[in-house]
Order: C-alpha cells, then sequence, then structure tokens
DNA sequence: CGCTGATTTGAAGAGAGTCAATCGAGGTGG
DNA sequence: CCACCTCGATTGACTCTCTTCAAATCAGCG
C-alpha cells in the first residue's frame, strides 16, 4: 500500500508516465540527495523566495498556497505522498506561493542542478516530469472550476471526493472514505469559503446522509449519491498507464 | 512587434526560457506541419476528445473552459498569440477541457508524436516546454485566487492588469491599455460571476476612473491606482530571461 | 425595417460572510 | 488533581454581496 511510496516515491510517480529503463532509474536514484523532515505548521518555501530545492512527499499532508496582503489566503492544494514539493518554484526561480506541512511529514530533498542534468543525460524524464506536471496543472484547472462555479456544498462534495480519488490512488483512501487530517479553517481557505460556512454545510452534507467528516476521519455514507450531487468525473485524475514505452 | 510573433512562434516562445542552438531550432521547425485557421465560435478541442494535435497561436483570441452538466461554464484561460493551444490535453491523450476561438484565429498544428520525436532528439526542448508549461500553471493559480478570495470589483480590476501584461510583453499592449473582443458574457465566465454583476462592476471601476471597457477597448485610466486597487503583484508573470544556456 | 446579440439598469431574493457566544478536547502548570 | 488556556467545532442572528428575473436601449445586418 502506501508503503511502497517510502522506497521510491519518484520512481514510482514518474513509472506511470513512462515505462522507465534501468538506466533511467539509476538516475533518478541519482536524484535523491537526502531525506528530511518538517514538523506541522513550519513553512518549508515562502512566497518570493527563491530555491534551489524541490521534495516529493514521503508521508504526511502540505499544502501550498497564496498570501494576499489583506491577511487571506488560498490553498492551492494539498499534497499527499508521491506528489512533488515545490516543482514549479525551482523551474521559474521564483516561488509564488507558500508550502506549509499540515502535519509532519517526510521528504526526499531534490536539487534543480541535477534534475536538468537527469533531463541531459536521460530526456524520456523530462518528458515524464512534464506529464506529472501536466495533471497537476489538471487538478488545478478542476479546482478552479469548483471555486468559480459551483455552490458550497457541492464544491465541498467535489472536493472530497476528488482528494478521497487521489488517496485511493495512493493507496491511502477507499470508495468507504480516508483518514484526513485538514481543519475546517484548513478547508475553508481552500473552497473559498469562511470556516462558519465550512461547517454548515458539512453539517448539511452528513443530514443528508452523504459523507461524514468528523475525528480526522472522512466517511462516505453513500459514494454514488454524492457523486452524482457533485456532478463528480475523475477522468481528469484517470491513470491510463505508460505513455511512453 | 506582434509580426514578430508569425515567423516562428514557438521558437519566440521557447527561446525565451532556453538559449536554443541551431539544430534545436531547425528540429522545432520541423515540427510545424501547417498553418491553419479557424472561425470565430467553432470549437475546436471539445471535451472528452482525444486528440493527437496541439496548436501554437499565431493570431487572434481564444478560450479553454469547462462545462458543467447543468450548462454553466468555467472560463479557465484565454489564449493569445504566442501561447499553447490544448497541449495538455494532447500529453495527457484526452482533453478535459474545450477550446473555442473567441475570434477568427491563425494557428500553426503541432502533431504529438513529432512532439515527442522532438523531445528525444533535443532534449532540452523538453525541459523548454516544461518551463513554459509551468508559467501557464501559474496563470492558473493566480486566476484561483482571484475566483477565491477577492471580490468582484478586486477579481476584474487584477484581471485586466494580467491581460494587459500578457498582452504588453507579446506586444499588443500597454500601460494605457489594449485592443479587447472580449464580450461581457465571456469575462462573467471567466471571474465566476453573472454577466449582469460584470457590467455593475465594469461602471464602478470606470466612474472611479480607474479603467474603461468599451467598444472593444480597454483603457487604463489610471494603471497605478488601479493596481494597487487589485493588489497587482506581476511577479508570476516575469520573464527572467533564458534560464538554461 | 425588424431581427438578433450585447449592454445597461432596476427590483427582489438567496447564498455566504461577519460577529459573537458556547462547547469540548488536549495540554500545562501549580 | 484541578484550574486554566488554547484551538477547533458548532450554532444563532444579522448583514451584504451577488444572482435572478425582467425590461429597455442600442448597434449591426439581412
Amino acid at each position: 500500500m502506501g508503503q511502497l511510496w517510502d522506497m521510491r516515491p519518484l520512481a514510482r510517480k514518474l513509472g506511470a508516465f513512462v515505462a522507465l529503463t534501468d538506466d533511467e532509474l539509476t538516475v533518478l536514484d541519482g536524484l535523491h540527495k537526502r531525506r528530511r523532515t518538517f514538523v506541522a505548521g513550519r513553512e518549508l518555501v515562502h512566497q518570493g523566495q527563491s530555491d534551489r530545492s524541490a521534495y516529493v512527499m514521503i508521508s504526511g499532508w502540505a499544502c501550498s498556497y497564496k498570501l494576499l496582503p489583506d491577511g487571506q489566503r488560498q490553498i492551492v492544494d494539498f499534497q499527499i505522498p508521491g506528489d512533488f514539493l515545490g516543482l514549479r518554484s525551482i523551474l521559474l526561480h521564483m516561488s509564488d506561493h507558500t508550502i506549509e506541512p499540515v502535519t509532519d511529514i517526510e521528504v526526499t530533498e531534490i536539487h534543480v542542478s541535477d534534475l536538468l542534468d537527469a533531463f541531459a543525460s536521460a530526456p524520456r524524464l523530462a518528458t515524464a516530469v512534464l506529464w506529472a506536471a501536466s495533471r497537476d496543472e489538471a487538478m488545478v484547472v478542476e479546482h478552479l472550476v469548483d471555486v468559480g462555479r459551483r455552490d458550497a456544498a457541492q464544491r465541498m462534495a467535489h472536493f472530497l471526493l476528488e482528494l478521497g480519488s487521489r488517496l485511493t490512488l495512493a493507496g491511502m483512501g477507499s470508495r468507504d472514505g480516508f483518514a484526513c487530517p485538514l481543519t475546517q479553517y484548513l478547508l475553508a481557505d481552500a473552497l473559498g469559503l469562511s470556516s462558519v460556512h465550512v461547517n454548515r454545510v458539512l453539517r448539511q452534507l452528513r443530514e443528508a446522509g452523504m459523507v461524514t467528516f468528523r475525528d480526522g476521519q472522512v466517511t462516505f455514507q453513500d459514494h454514488d449519491r454524492l457523486a452524482e450531487f457533485a456532478e463528480f468525473d475523475p477522468t481528469y485524475l484517470d491513470q491510463v498507464g505508460p505513455l511512453l514505452t
């Protein structure tokens, strides 16, 4: 299950897009500089700071967000095991957002220069990373649709279903639900709502018998009805298998 | 100005990220299968359809959007000359959105297979495309912040300023304004507002003496005050010059 | 000249925010 | 062992932004 990521998270992630050769796997293994841990709440990459390292999540949850001058924030995405942290930041040589662990997290570090060298010596790796980045962008796009065109209840439902699907792919969830360390404040900042309204909406969904969010556990009581209510179409998450053999 | 794009739009776009060699330029030129035109309103890539070609815009405006089952839509981004059309669609072998020309447009076509072959023979091109894709993602993220955490007036102001900056980089605008073929309906679907409210907000901004939107022309009457009002920080659009030499 | 599409404006209603108070669990120090 | 504190969850009352519905205006155009 989730343990698989522990070994070679990058190989696992990119292998979904490109059938990697032994040589390419060797190059990938050379990328992992060291394993690091960060404690919950202490920000990792700061908005505006330029940085030389990206990370791959091994365990725990993190979130990336943008801070507005007036103190509000918009959470762009949550990262779970197997996801990149700060990839865009190092590519653009400028962090346009902040990354903060939600729980204590474990990551492996990757230096930009090593990554670019790897692209040069194993070109198909660049293609694989491009694919992974495209899938991340597809999730941001779906998030934009959530916030722009769905009301609070649909938005919440859709968001929880997406998280459930992603966690299931990572072996950390199922159609029945998943363990979820997020607070209602975090949900509010992700969905563009107030925490008060998040609470009300969660109650609605609970009383409608569709999904329960309690004690760090999301339980899909009626997955099908919830998916219908949220108009959830997981196509954009589909893992079709290696596209380049 | 805008004419430069006409010649080798892809070379111009990628050259901003990677200093291209003659060999790489040759490979790039081999990518342009043919030049095509599409008329305004007739969709180009349909949601759910899998496709083999992406495009690079030469002239005109297009938009990419997602349709919801209830008929609402969320416009994800507008494309202007020099932008990719449908790059993510072909990479993921599945279009998760629809692309439609806003005006008549002119594009050059690129086949996926050719693109992947090009990556193999000129690896640094893959890195360049990854960079371009990352910048596109940064714009979607900023759009998400717009819709999630800014009120209607700030949202509109921020959006017009971003468009202005992008068009200026493409030689099609300035601090004074730009020609804009968008309707208020399109703005509404992009900003997650109703077209009625878009109209009201435009009036507010006009009466405040900050920006005018009329007869296909956006005029920044007071660019500085508008930028301050919108808390506009164009960092995420910055073109730092070749990152890989 | 009448059509259609885009813009404009008014009035009423709904969804979500704000303010404020309560409650419960976990942690900490006396 | 208990008072105290903090953080997150919960709920009520009120306010306000934005939507919806409706209608009028205007321009281009067959």
